[in-house]
DNA sequence: TTTTAGCACTCGATAGGCGAGAGTGCTAAT
DNA sequence: ATTAGCACTCTCGCCTATCGAGTGCTAAAA
């Protein structure tokens, strides 16, 4: 168990560390943080926490450097000031209700904000739409040869797609099938697919070939789609001194490039509602060891969403859940991914 | 004028350069380019080279690196001598005809094979709409509250969006509306719009400020939009020893990320059809000043696309064209940003 | 017993010095 | 006109000395 002066160390350690970037030495400590001791006993405190594996020395006469234990205990107690004072937040009006471009460039911008707000990296994720609620599905004949699926999920998403028609189905059976397919209206799409799907074989024997071949199209337009991921401005990494070193940043960069790998990540945060922080090898992934990962995820109207700051192990959780819950407070009060009325 | 040895010591170092990326120096070029000539003879053509402009040293006793002027006598070449063979390019078959997500997914994916393929970064741009032909534009009744608009164009390109309905707008004037529009099908929206703007007001004066409302949003969902753009992965980039230095990579980096900086950039290469390359100081900007820019801008149904690559000054411009050449005939064949027939 | 002052020691970072190597320009010979 | 030879220049990598921050330990003070 840790007394409360060695919290008191470890807390100045690791705030000293995220300021400078540059290992903390007793001295500073005894000056700058806890007065009231001199610097040879905060070197024997500090000598005993790193027997406890809250601190290493990068080299023999260099100062300490907070490991992931310590970054735990600090972030948790971060978390904790933040439930006390909790509501105090709200500075800069975040526009963006602004929506010109509706979810998708909300989303954008909400990434876009993260970024440029934390001096981190910024990330949106959207869960696949298959756990949606349906609002409405339109088939339009665009031409003789094309079909337009149209759907429109519950909080205004829209989604569409161009389908080849071999044969000819008439408007009619089309406006047939979508009035069935909307008796679904309100309810997640996972659970009409399979209704209409019977419907289809059953009783438009005709044309089921090719209404099915449709709701194969709808099918995949809905569910394959995926976790929808938006990733904000990155070039603000390259002023940390952490990614001083062009191969910690390649890594990182590269990481986040690939949209899959970053997906497998953020798939891996939806734990549960409310904030929550991955610190170093916390993350599972190689390439991350040096970095933090801090989202926050919620659930409204079936849909997941999950924000997310990343940046490096020593980032500055307090600024960055300031910037976290003010996006998403900015993202609610727009009324953009959570529609309760309608 | 520069005698023909000259045209071949520069061809031989700017290639040379190109390839290794170190000043080049007269040894180099007589035993591994012109071997019957000696490094004496080299070096005084050299000398000759760097007083009209063509080369200069980075220090005294370094070799010499070439200048725009002579990558542009270099480029100039290669493009000529593309014009002879031509069609004879034709290696992977990109396969862009997956379309699973359309106009937008395959320009995501163009971007990012030309990132890819050439080791530099890939850019897409689309222009706006508004010159894109109308196919088809629909009003949708969502519920109570909301108007779905639906704006189809030629060759496929859907847009879309959701707008607050105010007044109540009945569903024959919103028919009719949609249907005076549609008249306009297979013309400019910038055609259709002041007909249609006369109409709402004169013929429609019941509803008039409603429609007028409905129009002005679809009028920026078409016209507003600006070009598209569409940026490939950079990762790349930092394999290269051009970027090797963090400030010159962040200087690139940071441009590509603000879209509308990148936008001026593309936007002034919309000169002709056909293939251009812009070097160094060529691109009216600062921070471009030791990239290039190739792009290959071409137009179809009334719509430009221009597709690009940006990488070092030094960047192999033979692979740069094939990847370019390559992709965009992807892009053709596979029938997304071309729809000739309809 | 806990805290503190003092001191010797360690180790990384920085700066200066040195030699090697690559490349040039000039001159003289071919 | 071309080429071989040579002195000169400048960068780069390597080595060494020095500096300074920080530690651990010991002994004295509280």
């Amino acid at each position: 168990m840790l007394t409360q002066r060695q919290i008191e160390v470890l807390h100045s350690i690791v705030s000293e560390y995220i300021r400078s970037g540059e290992s903390v030495g007793s001295r500073t400590v005894s000056k700058r943080y806890l007065t009231g001791h001199s610097a040879a006993t905060i070197r024997n405190e500090m000598s005993d926490l790193e027997e406890m594996g809250f601190l290493i020395q990068p080299h023999t006469s260099a100062g300490r450097v907070p490991t992931t234990k310590a970054y735990r205990l600090y972030v948790d107690s971060v978390l904790k000031q933040r439930e006390n004072r909790e509501k105090d937040v709200q500075g800069w009006p975040a526009d963006l209700s602004d929506q010109r471009k509706g979810t998708e460039g909300a989303m954008t911008v909400a990434s876009d904000l993260l970024s440029r707000l934390s001096k981190y990296v910024g990330v949106v994720a959207v869960e696949p739409l298959n756990k949606i609620l349906l609002h409405r599905v339109d088939f339009i004949r665009v031409d003789s040869q094309h079909l337009l699926l149209l759907v429109i999920l519950e909080g205004g998403l829209v989604h569409h797609k161009i389908v080849p028609l071999v044969y000819n189905l008439s408007q009619d059976s089309l406006e047939e099938l979508s009035r069935r397919i909307n008796f679904f209206a309100g309810r997640p799409w996972a659970e009409a697919r399979g209704a209409i799907r019977t419907y289809v074989d059953q009783e438009l024997r005709e044309y089921a070939q090719e209404c099915r071949r449709a709701l194969a199209e709808l099918d995949e337009l809905i569910s394959t789609r995926g976790t929808k991921l938006y990733t904000g401005s990155m070039s603000h990494l390259l002023d940390l001194p952490d990614f001083q070193d062009l191969g910690r940043f390649q890594a990182l960069f590269t990481l986040l490039e690939q949209e899959h790998e970053l997906l497998d990540l953020v798939n891996s945060c939806t734990a549960c509602d409310g904030v929550n922080v991955l610190i170093g090898e916390e993350i599972e992934h190689q390439d991350m060891k040096d970095c933090s990962l801090m989202f926050s995820s919620s659930t409204h109207a079936g849909q997941r969403t999950v924000l997310g700051i990343i940046g490096p192990k020593r980032m500055d959780y307090e600024r960055a859940l300031t910037v976290l819950d003010q996006v998403f407070q900015s993202l609610s009060e727009s009324g953009i991914f959570i529609e309760e009325e309608r």
